[in-house]
Formats: C-alpha cells, structure tokens, sequence
DNA sequence: TATCTCTGTAACTATATTTGTTACGGATGC
DNA sequence: GCATCCGTAACAAATATAGTTACAGAGATA
C-alpha cells in the first residue's frame, strides 16, 4: 500500500480530460488544476500513455487527451498503471525460515494479498471516468471552449 | 495505500501467539520469527493492546498473549489497529477550489475510497487468525511446550 | 528487600519512497 | 527560424518507515 496520491491525482487528471474531448490539453493546465507542478503531471500522463489510457503530441498546440470514450475506462485500469506497488507490503526482511510461522507466512499472506486486490479490482472496475466526471459536474458534458473559463 | 509491512507482520506475530494459547510470548522470541528487532514488535504490539486484540504483563516471565480465541479475531480488526492510513492517499494539496473538477473531486475521491475499503473489510473481515494459523501449520495447534522447539 | 527479567516508550539514526524543481533535447505548428 | 510543449534526466526536499540504543517501571523470585 503506497502512501502516493498518484492514483488521486491521476483519477483527477483524467476526469479533466475528459471534459475536452479530441483536444489537446497541457501539462500547465493539468497541473493548475492539481496545484502542483507540471513535470508531476507529464510522469503520471506517461505512465497513463503507457497504458494506452491517454494519447499526447509534442510541439506547439501539443498536449493530451483521452484515448477512449470515458466510458471506456475503469478506475482500476488507472490503478494499476500508475500504482505500483500491491496493496498492501509483505515482509521486507525475509521471516526466519528455521520457524514453522515464519516459513509459510509469506505464501500465505501472499494470497490474502491477492483475493483483496480481486476485491478492489472488483470495485474500481465498476466505476469509470464517466461516472467521476459525471460526479464531479452534474451538467454533463459542455462545449469545452465554453468550459474553459468556467471550471478555470 | 501505506508502503509499511506492519500489517503482514501483525498477522505474523498473532498467528504465532495462537500457537501459545494463554502463555506469555516474550517480544524477542517474536522477533527472531519475524527477523527484525524486539522493539519493532513491541511497538506493534502496543497498537494491538489498544484494540484489545492481545494483553501483556511486564516484569520476568512476562510476555504477550491473544486477548481473545483466534477464531474471534479477524484480519481486518488487525489491519485497523495497525495500518494508520487509508487504503490509497488523496491530494496532498488541496486542488485549485476555482476548478469545477478541483472543487469537487475530493469528495468524489473520498466516497470511492469508502467503497474500496468496504470491500477490502469484507475480505478480511471473513478470514480470522486461525485460518492463518490453520494454513501455516496443518498439523492443527499442537501442545505449546512441544512445538517451541519445533517451530524455531 | 535485592535482583533479574521483561514491557512500554522516548529519542535518534538510517533507509526508502514520494514529490517538487530545474534543465534541456526534440517534436510540432506558424 | 522561432516559439511552444512533451518526454525525461538529474537532483533536492519532504515524508514515511524501520532499526537501534537506552532506560524507567512492573513483576517474579529468592
């Protein structure tokens, strides 16, 4: 369980993406939104990009936009591409393996690890960028050059 | 999502003190299962006092014990008493208010964050420190004074 | 009562992780 | 050519976690 508010900040990120659809929207504006620095948005859009949840252009007039419908991605898509590390930590040191706890504990918390990630994956899939933006601003989806002003 | 490993090392150590029904458990016995240093499980030992999960007596042959049958304990009692944060972190700062997405988004967040931990409490809700104990060692809880040399 | 053992806890260091910042090469549009 | 913006490296700062030493006080025992 990472102490990382990537997965905040990239639900966040992607939901403002949404609210311009096709267009190509910039790290600064991003990042004004977040209240933090571009170059924290551009690691996490990279990693979203990796993932094929976002599609970026370089250059003047550049910028990043969804690579599918809203509808189209999960909140657990977005977890796991920029989370990485599992839900919750083993053992750093390895336990005394000359002890019958100590030998089988891992393997053993290795699955518990596993049905509770099942489990979050189970919830998070269900919710998408869809739902959030919906939840964020009840009057759906507006011209974005309108938008702009507004929700900045 | 905290990066810490309290949480697996908590089951560890319960896991092992149901094996020692009603016996005081010194920490550094504990300790050299988990293979790390005694004050490191006294303090987690402390947390787990407080819930009521385990009690101690100071003072020679003093030592730590399950409060309760370790049917009567689950794995999410253990990760509240532990686990300080929450399941993954939201905005460190506060987004820009004057954002239709900043403004509302923690919110958004947060509900799903209840979700996810709801999930995650039905998991580890369902699986107790026998279970664990059950699945470490198949030969059931054998007489303590025995496995003491068994086991380490 | 003296002494030995063990918990509870503070204080500090070490390590790891995450975030913020500056810098710059290369792509793109005008 | 020139301004703009992404991708990424490199480094500093902040935070969180774990390990270590030390010691007061509880309790057992003789």
């Amino acid at each position: 369980m990472p102490t990382s508010s990537r997965f905040a900040i990239a639900v966040h990120v992607l939901t403002l993406l949404a609210r311009f659809p096709g267009q190509p929207v910039k790290s600064e504006f991003l990042a004004e939104s977040v209240n933090t620095n571009p170059v924290v948005i551009r690691r996490l859009l990279c990693s979203l990009a990796h993932s094929g949840l976002v599609a970026s252009q370089t250059g003047a007039a550049g910028g990043t936009w969804l690579a599918r419908a809203p509808e189209q991605i999960s909140l657990w898509e977005i977890y796991r591409s920029v989370e990485l590390g599992p839900l919750f930590a083993l053992h750093r040191q390895q336990p005394n393996q000359t002890c019958l706890v100590g030998s089988h504990i891992e393997e053993v918390l290795s699955n518990i690890q596993n049905e509770a990630e099942s489990a979050l994956a189970k919830v998070l899939g269900q919710i998408t960028v869809f739902d959030v933006a919906q939840a964020v601003g009840p009057c759906g989806m507006p011209e974005s050059a309108e938008v702009f002003d507004v929700i900045l």
